[in-house]
DNA sequence: AAGTGGTCTAGACCACTTG
DNA sequence: AAGTGGTCTAGACCACTTG
């Protein structure tokens, strides 16, 4: 079995990612490009970036372009819980502090995650969760203006970003990654607590039937909070 | 977005095989077959028989044909995450060191998890994962000698832990927590991190049908690796 | 020799996003 | 209007397995 004309190109877009030249959200050489550079048909440079998106390497939009997709390894099972009924399934008082909800012009990541422009307009939340005054959980939300128009007349003290979203826009999809981060500033002024105290971060990108919904990230303090999941086989 | 040729071949195979008129290693349409059949050129009926062999419906052999696969075991969306098949899928390199393979006196945490007394015996292996030479796992798990009686005779850089349990001890039950924590020494050995970088910490108590197997400390570096979880609704 | 799947070409039309 | 990815065509050569 020979090398083929695809596997080269495979493994030449395979190895632009792995030696940190395109990083996560990056553009990939488009299939007309790659077809030009190594001189094969557009289906060849196709079937390779084909195989990259099997592969979870990259990301794919049309009319937009190749992406060079998120970190992303493994699939477990998470399930999406609501934090407010958790704490209160504990016995404990749920409380929550809004330090922010307003628009914002998303650009890099959050942007890109949301197949955005840079510079395009979103509604944004910073609110912070507490389990009897503990602060637990810090919610940053990036939800889309058209498919969410109210979300900045809310009330996020009565009622949870998470509640809201479940009513207006019932999830169809749900993509989460967890990651751990060592904390900023910011986290310790949100969570209190030890500046460069690892957390847990969770990324997730809801979608309803109508496409995308939101982009949140949401950071735990690691040893405050511990993420479950079982299942049964 | 109508239906494509190729979905309509892909769907009236897979009928075949849901309705049981083709059964397990029967012989499938062959490309030059269906597309006569559907009137679409052979790489139309190609693309769709190759979307059966990647949902693992069919199998292929050049030369023989396509051929119903045995029957598939999937639990669709929980799937355990094998870490080897994981690197593979990506193109990358597997492997592993073994640093420990020893009996060890459970105590505290470990044993309480195990349900076992402080200084009962138990299996003990100490495994760090590669993904290209970078290491992405560290793997200790703790094995309960009556489940598992031949666990030290393995040879870990042949299969995995996983493999291997998966094996002799058919998964009933997981269930898992994750948090974050930072580095200590023994982590910035293992996993070549910067000290007290975040690390995603995955605690998990595996359950056969005859009761607890194993319980596992997985441990990645945070800014390396990101769990994954996707769900549709 | 005839049939199979694997790769590849050089075109085409399309829906979609961006300047 | 130009670029992107998605689908599709009608050919071609190949390696391989079977009668």
């Amino acid at each position: 079995m020979s090398i083929t004309r695809y596997q080269v190109i495979r493994t030449h877009v395979l190895s632009l990612v792995e030696a940190g030249q395109l990083k996560s959200f990056d553009r990939v050489p488009s299939e007309n490009e790659l077809a030009e550079q190594f001189s094969v048909s557009r289906m060849t440079a196709r079937k390779a970036l084909q195989s990259l998106l099997d592969s979870g390497v990259i990301t794919r939009v049309r009319g937009k372009g190749s992406f060079v997709a998120d970190l992303q390894v493994t699939g477990s099972s998470l399930r999406i819980t609501n934090i407010a009924e958790d704490v209160r399934a504990k016995g404990h008082t749920f409380s929550s502090v809004v330090h922010s909800l307003e628009e914002f012009n998303a650009s890099g990541d959050v942007a890109r995650r949301l197949l955005l422009s840079d510079g395009e307009a979103v509604f944004y939340s910073d609110i912070v969760h507490f389990d009897n005054n503990l602060p637990i959980q810090w919610e940053r939300r990036y939800v889309l203006r058209e498919q969410v128009p109210e979300y900045l007349a809310q009330d996020f003290n009565l009622r949870t970003t998470h509640d809201y979203l479940a009513q207006v826009a019932p999830l169809a999809a749900v993509r989460s990654s967890i990651s751990a981060i060592n904390a900023d500033a910011k986290a310790v002024e949100r969570l209190d607590v030890v500046p460069q105290e690892a957390c847990l971060l969770v990324e997730r990108l809801t979608e309803s039937r109508d496409g995308i919904v939101a982009f949140s990230q949401l950071i735990y303090p690691g040893t405050r909070h511990k993420l479950g999941a079982s299942y049964e086989l």
